[in-house]
DNA sequence: AAAAGTGTGTGACTTTGTCACATTTTTTCA
DNA sequence: TGAAAAAATGTGACAAAGTCACACACTTTT
């Protein structure tokens, strides 16, 4: 075992790695790279098979991309987590693509396709977990649609901001109208409205440094019901 | 090996099914039923573990269903198509609900929730058969989810009319336009006032006993690209 | 302090979905 | 066979959300 922090990682990150054999774990870790990716970098685009992506810092935005170029954000990635339609050409069931970007700074150790390939062809333990892996993010993006295609708007943008709360601890959140809107799969001016219609109500209070501030959690969490 | 016909109907649907143990393929057999559903009968709601369905004939849609009774069609279900969705609570890593109701008078097979978790549980041939099946189904979803999202009502029905008699075989589509509408995830009176547009342009001509028959297959292409 | 860049506000407009009926066609069954 | 009922379609007014074009307001750079 040459390279003792990434066999850590992939031991930490992956519960199939005890079970694989020496020569496996040394195909993972030749073809595996530490990459740095700046913020708005584009990192997998559609169909090629950038490989299995672990993100150790930062935060990356996978979505939909349309011909004409909108895109609808699926979800993110914070460190921990493991994106594996970035190699969905693995997955011969996939057949829809998706792009990865960096929202952040991002450092992530990129495991190669073509190893990841060989081994997933192998292992049983392999695929279950990809698979299951690509499931809950099944479950991930279905819940995104129903969001978007069946709740209004004031009722999405609660969720959206209780969830970022939640996410960070505090009370405001330090998005752009434009992010959220992405984040959200809609467009900045309706945000941007519905902000003020909130600030109005004297659910949230706006100001460009400080960001969104939540004042009235209660009515938010109403909204969102 | 009780009821061959079934036994057969599994070894054909079932890639997994000959790996099976004899005990476990009379657990299955066990617990599976034919079961026939009238049209518009409800099959599957939500959370419950109806089990796996294997369509013998007729047409089943399955759906998503919003808390106030807007639904989104994801897919239908053909003889020979096998519905997994139906036992999702037997995947952990399934965590949103759909319904499933028959289109037509549909005569299926049933394999009980519990008998298939069983066997579930115990082959990693059975998972992996699921986990794919579903997969698979995933991408069908995204393909919905682009077209709704992305897409011009004009572009969408044209597609759809061009997906139906690709289908069929003939030139007319024999559906009403609410079903169209529930097909396509819109309403109604769109999918009426976009046929009636495609009428006056001589792509379409509709008659209520006649359906829907498509007279300019080229220009109808065109909007769908 | 001017310029450039980024973020936000606003009104007009388009598209799609919703609602409430009117009208037409088909089916049922007395 | 002919009402009556049911199913399917047509229509206009309206609402919600997305699009477009541009104005304005902060921040950072030089």
């Amino acid at each position: 075992m040459i390279n003792t922090s990434l066999n850590q990682t992939f031991n930490d990150s992956f519960p199939f790695w005890k079970g694989l054999s020496d020569w496996d774990k040394e195909t993972f870790l030749n073809s595996s790279q530490t990459v740095k990716y700046h913020r708005g970098a584009n990192i997998h685009d559609g169909g090629e098979c950038t490989g299995v992506i672990l993100v150790k810092s930062g935060c990356l935005r996978l979505y939909m991309l349309s011909e004409d170029g909108k895109e609808i954000t699926l979800y993110r990635l914070f460190p921990g987590d493991i994106c594996i339609f970035s190699a969905s050409c693995v997955l011969e069931s996939i057949t829809f693509d998706v792009n990865v970007d960096a929202e952040e700074d991002s450092e992530c150790i990129v495991v190669g396709g073509c190893a990841f390939e060989g081994v997933w062809q192998k292992s049983n333990e392999v695929k279950l977990f990809t698979y299951e892996m690509a499931l809950s993010r099944f479950s991930d993006v279905m819940w995104v649609m129903q969001q978007i295609l069946f709740m209004s708007m004031d009722k999405r943008l609660a969720i959206f901001l209780l969830d970022e709360i939640s996410k960070s601890g505090g009370d405001t959140v330090k998005l752009t109208h434009e992010q959220i809107a992405k984040y959200m799969g809609s467009a900045r001016e309706v945000v941007s409205r519905m902000l003020k219609y909130f600030a109005s109500e004297g659910i949230v209070s706006a100001s460009r440094s400080e960001g969104i501030k939540i004042l009235d959690k209660k009515r938010l969490r109403n909204l969102a019901t």
